[in-house]
Formats: C-alpha cells, structure tokens, sequence
DNA sequence: CCTGATCCTGACCAATTGGTCAAATGTTGA
DNA sequence: TCAACATTTGACCAATTGGTCAGGATCAGG
C-alpha cells in the first residue's frame, strides 16, 4: 500500500505481471487450497523457488491478486451518477457488470470462491470499501424511489439481484452452457436482464 | 444404486449418518480440497480409520453426499404443476427456493462450489437429471407464454434468475449479512422477489 | 456363554505441499 | 571490465494428508 513497493526492473515486472496472471488462473479454477504453488509456478514458467523469490507466500499472492481485484470490481458500482436518468443508469449498472461476468470470469470465480469460503481474506476490505460505497448508492436509488423517478425497491436487495444475476453467468458457467446447449448465454442473458430490470424500475 | 447398499444394523445408520452430517459442514465450508478426512472424522465423533471403515474414500464421501443433494435440490422444481395459475406457480417456486437457501444453506453451498469447481463430479449428474427436468419445465413455461398466461420470458434464463437470486442469499450470506447489518436477509428478500418475479411475469 | 461378524484403534506409510537456503548464473551501471 | 546487485536453481525439510493394516474390542444370535 505504500508508494515504493512497485515493481523496478522489467524481469520483476515482466514475473511479477507473469505470476499474477497465473495465479488468477490456478485460483480461479481451484479456490485457495485447492491451488498449489507449483501449480501456479509451472503456469507462469517459473520454478518454485524463483516465484517465491517475487512473493514471499502462497497466501501474499492470493491477497495481492483481491487487493487488485476489488478496484476493477467495484468500478461500475462507482459509475453509478445522482446526474442522468436514474433507470438508464441502472440499466447501464446490470449491462457492464454483464459484460464483466463475460469479460472477467475468472475474476468473478477468484470473488465468489472467497465469500463462499466465507471471506477469510477479504472481510477487511469489505467492510471499508464496499459497504460504505454500497451504502452511498443505496441512498441514491432510495432517493429516486420517493423522488418518483423509479419504482419503489429495497435499494440494498436490488443490488443483491443485479450482482446475483450477473455473476451467475460467469460462476455457474458450466451449469449454464450444459443447459443452454449452443445458445450464447451473454446474447439471452442481456435481453433478459435488461427486459426485466426494465420493468422492475419503471414506476 | 443397486436395492442392497442400504445400511444394516443401527451402528452402521448412526455412523454413516453422522459422517455424511459432519462432512456436510466440512465440505461446504472449505470445498472438497479444502476439507480434510481427519476434519470430518473430528466432527463426526469417528477416528480416520473408523470413518474409511464407512467410506472407501474422501471422494466416495463427496459423491455420496451429491448424490443425496440432487434430489432435495430439484424437488422445487419438480413441484411445478401444469395445472393451476402459471403466475402462482411460479411465484411459488421462487418462494420454496427461497426457502431452501434460508433452511438448508449448507446444501447450496456445496452446490456452488461443485460448479464453481467446473462439476467435475456433478456433470454426469447434471446431464442426466437436471437437463431433462429443465428441458420439461421450460417447454411448459414456454406454453404459458404462448398462451399469453404469462408475460413473455426467455424460459431457460427464468429459471437461471430465479436459482441465482435464492441461492445468493446461502451462498453470498457473508457479504449479505455484511451490507444490512441486523435487517434480517430473508424478510426483505422475500418481499424484493416475490415483487420483482410478479412485476415480470403478469401479462 | 460362546462364536463369528462387526466395529474400532494405534501405528504406520508414501505422496504432496509450502517453504528455505546456499550457491550458481545473469544483468547493469560506473 | 568488473563489482555490486538481481535472478534463478537444485537439493532439501518439516508438516500435512489420504489411506492401509494387523490386531483388539464389542456385539448379536444361537
């Protein structure tokens, strides 16, 4: 977190990139414990010793790789403006978290292993970055709700709905493609969610 | 499968009972790597040896206990009658899925990771019981749509929103509970789906 | 009350895994 | 060029973990 621990050389730069990439892989597709250092090493060709030459653990990679992860992740949340319409906004809210499930998978999976796991490793940031930024929108969209400008929700349970929705392409993709057969699941998926937050929010 | 693997005698179906208990909690709280033979040993009141005495394996556990997961899980969906209102029928699903999740959280737990994981011993499972069963629940939904009993709806991503938006509330509980503080999720869940499924689907 | 089957345990094993370390090899800037 | 520094490696270690096994304890039925 301080400004000096950034990467100097461009060997640490080009392994340090190498090693986070593999990671997200191996972690993703894994969970934590399910995820071995060698595993990780071999992905980012490097041995053993020379990856726990850039990070001194397993469990600093991990929390590198979700320290990195909840900027990208909150990011459309932030999006969200008290200007502008407020259903476009919030359509635009479910349409680039959408595109994040289809985009960012394994960063979807990377989260969704943690809090199911119960958030070991992330309940800190958390309870310092998400809820006080969850907390902000939520006062908006309950201030468009007696404003009249959209129909009247529980603002925390909507987000609940969008996040669950979303992510659940990218989560249960297996589950979703076995059942779906060839269909593409982000083209039904964005006519659906937009159609149904639609007629969900306007009052 | 076969009619003759049932327990025998009374210490046979307290064991097995207890270790399927035990390695419930285990599993879905720490994933199948995650979790450890001695773990469910402990908490079943069993010392390794005694438990591989039940099971051959940490895996035949894990097997064991999906195959035993599947019939709880789908029984909701099972329920959805062709006779009767196709609103109330419906709205009626999300509320025992609802209900599910707030009941037997472990379950969907151990669901979620399963998938998460890819269903790596799930997706025979999953091809021969969930598909099937799906694939007849849409064809009737989509007959609803056709006789305009309901509002027009992409079947198979209905029933996708309404598994992500129960399921979030067991396996996302952390982050839930982390956001409403001592609001009680199951309360306002209930009345954010019941509200949003009806909004979606009357005609 | 005794015998065969069931149940249980301590001791053990091999494989895996996270991590260390001293030494070898590369790289770079003065 | 060469010395300081960065990078890489093979060998190694201790802890954990899934699983085995021979034998002892317990139980149920005749």
């Amino acid at each position: 977190m301080t400004a000096s621990d950034k990467p100097r050389t461009r060997i640490q730069q080009r392994n340090i990139n190498a090693i986070q990439e593999a990671a997200l892989d191996v972690f993703s597709a894994n969970g934590f414990r399910g995820a071995t250092v060698d595993q990780i090493a071999a992905s980012a060709g490097l041995s053993k010793p020379n990856l726990l030459y850039y990070f001194p653990s397993k469990e600093a990679i991990h929390v590198a790789l979700l320290a990195a992860l909840m900027d990208t992740w909150l990011a459309p949340l932030r999006e969200i403006k008290d200007t502008g319409d407020p259903v476009s906004e919030l359509l635009g809210y479910v349409q680039r978290k959408l595109e994040m499930s289809r985009d960012l998978p394994r960063e979807s999976r990377l989260f969704a292993n943690e809090i199911l796991q119960g958030a070991p490793r992330l309940s800190g940031t958390l309870g310092s970055e998400l809820k006080p930024l969850v907390d902000e929108k939520a006062a908006l969209i309950q201030s468009w709700v007696e404003a009249g400008k959209i129909a009247p929700v529980h603002p925390y349970h909507l987000l609940f709905s969008i996040w669950s929705l979303t992510q659940h392409y990218a989560d249960f993709d297996v589950q979703v493609r076995m059942i779906l057969g060839d269909e593409d699941p982000f083209e039904g998926a964005q006519n659906h969610l937009q159609d149904m937050f639609g007629k969900m929010l306007r009052p």
